[in-house]
DNA sequence: GCGACAG
DNA sequence: ATCTTGTCGC
């Protein structure tokens, strides 16, 4: 916790992305049920036609329970070593999880961000704290995320009349550029290419090698 | 004390 | 996250 409240001083919240983002990756872990296990993947997609480019995938157990609000420290080690699979770094990462929107600021993407130095945000599918006004039934619509009086996310509808998905800042990202990004990213499903990209790869690894 | 609680 | 049956929709 109190790693936390050190490491976030290194978040960067304003837009520090490159002006032509060419590649958009999104990464996720699998559990097996009985034991420790667990496969991480990353799953770099085009950002123009978001289609799977690149899988990279990291095998190996947990080292740490699942507790909300220190969700990053139980998923990090995987996701890094999952990256340090890639040749080449995308330019942004998507999360499944939160960023910004977080007990001391500082979810997992913003963890992830500070952690690899690559521009990443945050898309949840359901809230961790906050409080946000009803939304319109449309895709597009949003309502900020409200804590204390601070906007820490945004309630993002994603598809129509499907519930919202849940975007903040993670790093060198802007809370408008990453909302931008997930709905670019969600053209026909509730949830980002790449976080579905990545959550199927995570799945068929952790079937076979089991 | 009780309930809530990213994945 | 993972475990699961039936059910609704394209």
């Amino acid at each position: 916790m109190e790693q936390q409240e050190s490491l976030r001083q290194a978040v960067i919240a304003h837009d520090e992305l490159p002006n032509d983002i060419r590649t958009v990756a999104g990464v996720d872990v699998a559990y097996e049920k009985n034991s420790n296990r667990l496969v991480a993947a990353v799953a770099v997609l085009d950002a123009t036609s978001l289609k799977v480019i690149q899988i990279a995938s990291y095998h190996g157990e947990a080292t740490f329970p699942y507790i909300p609000g220190l969700f990053s420290f139980r998923e990090l080690p995987a996701v890094l070593a999952a990256l340090e699979q890639l040749a080449a770094k995308p330019d942004l990462l998507v999360c499944d999880g939160q960023g910004f929107a977080h007990p001391r600021r500082f979810g997992l993407a913003c963890h992830l961000g500070v952690a690899t130095g690559l521009p990443t945000i945050g898309c949840a599918k359901t809230r961790l704290l906050g409080e946000y006004a009803p939304l319109a039934a449309d895709r597009g619509s949003y309502q900020n995320l409200m804590d204390n009086g601070e906007v820490i996310g945004r309630a993002l509808r994603t598809q129509t009349d499907k519930n919202p998905v849940f975007v903040s800042v993670g790093h060198k990202v802007s809370l408008e550029t990453a909302t931008a990004w997930a709905l670019r990213l969600t053209p026909t499903y509730r949830l980002p290419e790449t976080t579905r990209a990545a959550d199927h790869a995570v799945k068929e690894l952790l079937i076979q090698c089991g």
